[in-house]
DNA sequence: CGGCAGCA
DNA sequence: TGCTGCCGG
């Protein structure tokens, strides 16, 4: 998923505090939901599930972020995904594939009681289908967050809404933002700072990376990072073997991307890549307001809905009405 | 992922 | 008070 160019990138990351994150942040709704969906599972890689067995982990995560973000004086927007270039088809039909794979793996490994690979596999499943979406928007509808549909990539959107004012940031863990050529990405914006990797607990903090900062770094215009992103690999093309981001820098420094891309893929043509990611389609129609959250809506979805503990539901918004009504005085809501 | 109980 | 580990749906 996105274009692996954190080789390059890691100098310009900078650890920020949750204090500095107060603002409006444009999330990539499609990289927080696949999150969720592919973390918040049981050890065996079953996903929260409802009596009905509809997912529910995007709504857990959804909700105690979102209201985490709000006592932390971050106002989300999320922006979701539209209809995807055409030439994107290859990509989407080879995670359609790896994620029908990686099922049967599910399956198998459940089978015969391997648990840790079960859940690897689960993880590698996950899938932001329509219900997600749908659902996902309904509860941000209840918690008052606003939301905006890209005509294109989410991705492109939120870059854009930063570079115009509407977010102080962008979120997401893909660096495509940087190539979408939004100002500021966030990444690692969430709460709890340890984690577990392969057994390792590690801590993880929110990071911060401005775009203006990396090109004045590596050299290079926001085309030039374009082209790296083109030489390894993006959501829209498969990328040279055997380069990767330190070789790019290097091949587009010299001016060779063109040479280079004519010598090892004669038959692939950048040109749309290149001008999609420079002049993505965004939209400006749309109103960005935060409203207070609706806490009987919540629970009526959640609990009467989704088989949500009351107690838990209702702990959690009682937090927020706390912040909310401390809020009242400034021009919050 | 994030809440929280249990424990030092 | 801070950490570990289990549970949520």
């Amino acid at each position: 998923m996105g274009v692996d160019i954190r080789d390059i990138l890691l100098p310009y990351k900078k650890v920020v505090g949750w204090e500095t994150l107060a603002g409006v942040a444009a999330v990539d709704a499609h990289n927080a939901l696949y999150q969720f969906l592919s973390i918040i599972r049981q050890p065996d890689g079953t996903p929260l599930m409802d009596s009905r067995g509809r997912v529910t982990s995007h709504l857990s995560g959804i909700l105690f972020r979102v209201l985490n973000f709000l006592e932390l004086g971050i106002r989300p927007v999320f922006v979701f995904d539209g209809t995807p270039p055409d030439f994107k088809g290859a990509t989407i039909a080879e995670r359609k594939e790896i994620r029908r794979e990686a099922s049967a793996r599910w399956e198998e490994a459940r089978a015969r009681g391997d648990i840790v690979e079960a859940r690897k596999h689960a993880q590698a499943s996950s899938r932001v289908d329509e219900f997600v979406i749908s659902s996902s928007k309904e509860l941000l509808g209840l918690l008052g967050i606003p939301w905006v549909q890209a005509p294109s990539e989410g991705e492109a959107q939120a870059a854009h809404m930063v570079a115009k004012g509407s977010a102080t940031y962008a979120v997401s863990q893909d660096y495509d933002l940087l190539l979408f050529g939004a100002p500021v990405l966030v990444r690692n914006l969430t709460v709890s700072g340890k984690r577990k990797v392969r057994g390792r607990t590690i801590t993880v903090t929110p990071e911060k990376l401005l775009l203006k900062e990396v090109l004045e770094g590596l050299n290079l215009t926001r085309e030039q990072l374009i082209e790296i992103g083109i030489l390894v690999g993006t959501d829209f093309n498969t990328g040279i073997k055997g380069i990767g981001p330190k070789k790019a820098i290097q091949i587009v420094g010299e001016g060779k991307f063109a040479e280079t891309l004519s010598e090892k893929l004669p038959d692939f043509e950048p040109e749309l890549i290149m001008e999609f990611f420079v002049h993505p389609p965004v939209t400006d129609d749309y109103s960005v307001e935060w409203k207070p959250v609706n806490a009987d809506g919540v629970v009526k979805m959640l609990c009467d809905n989704f088989d949500f503990s009351r107690d838990r539901v209702n702990s959690a918004l009682e937090k927020v009405r706390v912040t909310a009504g401390q809020k009242t005085l400034d021009r919050w809501f």
